[in-house]
DNA sequence: AATCTCAAAAATATCGATATTAATTGACAT
DNA sequence: ATGTCAATTAATATCGATATTTTTGAGATT
């Protein structure tokens, strides 16, 4: 009759449920990179049809986390070093356009998603990784969401998750704190909310470029 | 036994030949924008089974010609004056600096291979349209094909096609050629074979708002 | 030893049928 | 007339079973 596990009931299908699943999967780094993904295999593990995950891994194939080879099937994308300062140097020009646009377009509204996005994210702090990855990417998210240009916004948001992905595929463990991260999510507010977008983009870049250059020390392993 | 048409024998799965007419269709509009894509219609129109359809939407969904509305189906993805413009402007923003990154790193196999393509697409000039449009993307793509970025070139593949499409979309008929793009293109190519970045990125772009301005007037209609 | 061939095994792609879900219709009450 | 709700219809999503294609590997040939 009915299925199984819908927690909260919100969407609901076989194949957003191994959408999910497989992006997490892969972004986490358990699906390892270039692995070839086999639909017997994943058919298995994620308890489901063939149909479903067929069309899961053609829905990641837009993400770019999967690649689909015309009769060969697929695999997850590969991870390299040249791939990861591709996906940063692309992602801090849309971010550094994306942010200037929605600091000049700003309104009351954004300014308090901001803050409360913001708010959100401190107080996560304590909880699960996962909790805390959720509100940092939608504190991210909220600072580019006024540029006016959703295309713009969803490839900003496609390279954020791709970088994350080589977070995770690179430190295994998460010790990486040594810096304050806090702080500068503070500068960035700080500098977005006062309409300095000068600041606020150097302030923004050096935030991943710091997180970069820790990461690519790490891959030369 | 065999299969039907494959003329010359590259890739063949229904997928792909799926994908593929429907790409064309809704970029030539055959398909209106917003229209409901149903699985069934779309099945007898490919005269294939729904699942080479159904993943054949997905993988369009990539190249954003395809909504995807889980558990309620695909549509053609909508178009209006506002998507419009926002391609036209990021496609402007990242072209540019796509074309700065090639020729920043120009190689002799690079300008060849500008060239080349260039001239193809004069050859074609007569031809089908088909083949001139083709020849035509081809050439622009060698413009950006030594940035150094796969990324960005796809991502600027991509907003070549959505603008292709709102080309179709609005210019029903096609004698907006009153401009000499001939000699727009020369402008460009020789630009850029002389490594003046600044000079081939101003004719680039022109060459682009003058035709998104012409559209923009049409879509007023 | 290296390479080639070809059949067996494995995996993908596709089909046809069914279960689920959303959209529509129309009777009934307001 | 108009709104509501249940029954009906239509469409999507999913399954299980094949057909196709690719990969593998044992044996034959140089």
């Amino acid at each position: 009759m009915n299925m199984n596990d819908d927690m909260s009931g919100k969407e609901s299908s076989a194949t957003h449920g191994a959408y999910m699943t497989l992006r997490d999967m892969i972004l986490t780094g358990e699906l390892p990179a270039g692995q070839k993904l086999k639909i017997e295999q994943l058919r298995g593990l994620l308890k489901t049809g063939a149909s479903p995950v067929r069309e899961a891994l053609s829905l990641l194939t837009s993400d770019m986390l999967v690649e689909r080879i015309d009769q060969r099937g697929f695999r997850a994308a590969p991870a390299n070093k040249a791939n990861f300062e591709e996906i940063l140097e692309l992602r801090c020009t849309l971010e550094d356009l994306a942010l200037r646009k929605s600091i000049a377009a700003a309104t009351p509204q954004w300014e308090e998603q901001l803050i409360l996005t913001h708010h959100r994210m401190r107080k996560s702090v304590g909880q699960d990784i996962k909790v805390f990855e959720e509100a940092h990417k939608t504190f991210h998210m909220a600072l580019l969401a006024n540029s006016g240009s959703p295309m713009l916004e969803r490839y900003c948001a496609q390279l954020y998750d791709l970088n994350i992905r080589y977070r995770n595929l690179a430190a295994g463990g998460s010790k990486y704190q040594s810096r304050d991260i806090a702080a500068e999510h503070e500068e960035i507010l700080e500098a977005a909310v006062q309409y300095n977008a000068d600041l606020a983009c150097t302030c923004l870049l050096k935030h991943y470029r710091l997180t970069g250059e820790y990461l690519a020390r790490e891959m030369d392993a």
